[in-house]
DNA sequence: AAATTTTTGTGCGAATTGGTACAAAAATTT
DNA sequence: AAATTTTTGTACCAATTCGCACAAAAATTT
């Protein structure tokens, strides 16, 4: 088996990445990766020449400035310095490097919330660590180049939604995923006594998430993030201050 | 001078159709726009064969749902019935056909809001008119299609930003734009006491920004329309009720 | 009716696109 | 060392891309 991508072949239309990722399993699909993964010793063949986190990394960071559809092949070789063929037999064709490109971004970003979106009633308060969530999302938003990017589901994913039904769930399944985490958040604030009954978790979960669609929007459009942490306090202080 | 439009030549990097709309100027470029315009007499040469205003409705649908960059030459003149010098001479190139879709679409969502977000104090409440705002956005993101496209500017426009310089202007001065309306929308609520003074019209604008962007989001993942007038509501019950 | 002006429509062409065939290379296994 | 396995790199292909040249068509003006 050379050169197959099978993972893809499978997969395609379903919301795959999202599984892989809770799953824990690794996003290339050559012949090395399984082995790799399951004992640390080398696999048969010639190895691979690069990293597969660092070339999604950098291949997001293409898609991120310029979009999925105007992203050419091209383009990724040249960012990733890994070649057409390599690219394809690690990854799978153009759609499937772009999905494990978001996965990684929203990984990254997943990983960051869990070390700060936490809430047992003995540590900071509500509207310390709703900020605190916020100066995360504004340094990925403005963090990335020179000129901030944005959100990159937003300012990339949504574009593509209606012709990739793959894309599409994908985003489907960040949505969410990130109302739940917020819900549960504020749950968890109601019960150990950081936010009063009234307030409705849901409500505030869908809440955060206009907040951060506004700030990710204003971001791509030039924003500093000075300027948006200006906006995310005024925010924030409106529904908890 | 023969398909020429000269019109996208000399402001391509300069918020031209912004201004061409705040200042009534055609969006057409062909050399029968300016007289046409002008006068009512015919002009000199053969007449166009079709209809700029509905031709730009067509050519917004596709950019809509398939992003700027997916979208070809060749949808562009199935969808429109216009061959493609014709749309060239007419609207200058895709680039051009773009933002000039855009701003039809800008003007059509200005021109409803016009009739709606008035606050004199002697009319409805403010929570009315806010939900009656909110009516009119989730009409047209979900009401283009079977499937909801979302908010065409975030959906696409965010998309092209940081390689287009005149399509990132255009999403600046809409968002300025939007920022203004609710603005002064607030603080003429303030004025005839329909909203206390203890509310800022500026941060009150940038949630209702932030409620609309997660709309327009929500609907391009598939939200319906039910689904986001209940999300709109509980909004909106949350800052003002 | 001839001249002029503008739009239309066919057809093309240079460039770019995503994806792949195939042999060479680099590792492990026998 | 020979065989096997996997990745790499060159080169290429078919399809699509955007934009335009040029003549025919349809109107007004002289």
């Amino acid at each position: 088996m050379v050169h197959q991508p099978y993972e893809t072949l499978i997969h395609k239309s379903e919301a795959v990445d999202a599984d892989a990722m809770v799953l824990g399993l690794p996003d290339v699909c050559g012949d090395q990766a399984l082995e790799a993964s399951a004992c640390c010793k080398r696999p048969r063949g010639r190895p691979r020449a690069y990293d597969p986190d660092l070339v999604l990394k950098k291949a997001l960071h293409v898609f991120w400035q310029k979009g999925f559809a105007a992203t050419s092949l091209d383009d990724l070789v040249e960012a990733t310095g890994v070649n057409r063929p390599s690219l394809y037999a690690g990854f799978g064709d153009k759609e499937a490097l772009y999905l494990k490109s978001m996965q990684h971004y929203r990984q990254r970003i997943s990983e960051q919330l869990d070390t700060v979106l936490c809430c047992n009633g003995q540590g900071d308060s509500l509207t310390t660590i709703v900020g605190r969530y916020f100066d995360i999302m504004i340094g990925t938003y403005t963090g990335q180049s020179e000129h901030p990017l944005g959100c990159a589901f937003m300012c990339t994913a949504l574009n593509e939604a209606p012709q990739h039904e793959s894309i599409l769930e994908m985003l489907q399944n960040t949505i969410e995923e990130f109302d739940v985490r917020f819900e549960r958040f504020f749950i968890d604030a109601q019960t150990y006594g950081c936010l009063s009954a009234q307030h409705d978790p849901k409500v505030l979960a869908q809440m955060i998430g206009g907040i951060t669609a506004n700030l990710g929007v204003r971001a791509r459009a030039g924003a500093s993030a000075d300027e948006l942490r200006l906006i995310a306090g005024n925010m924030t202080r409106m529904l908890f201050g």
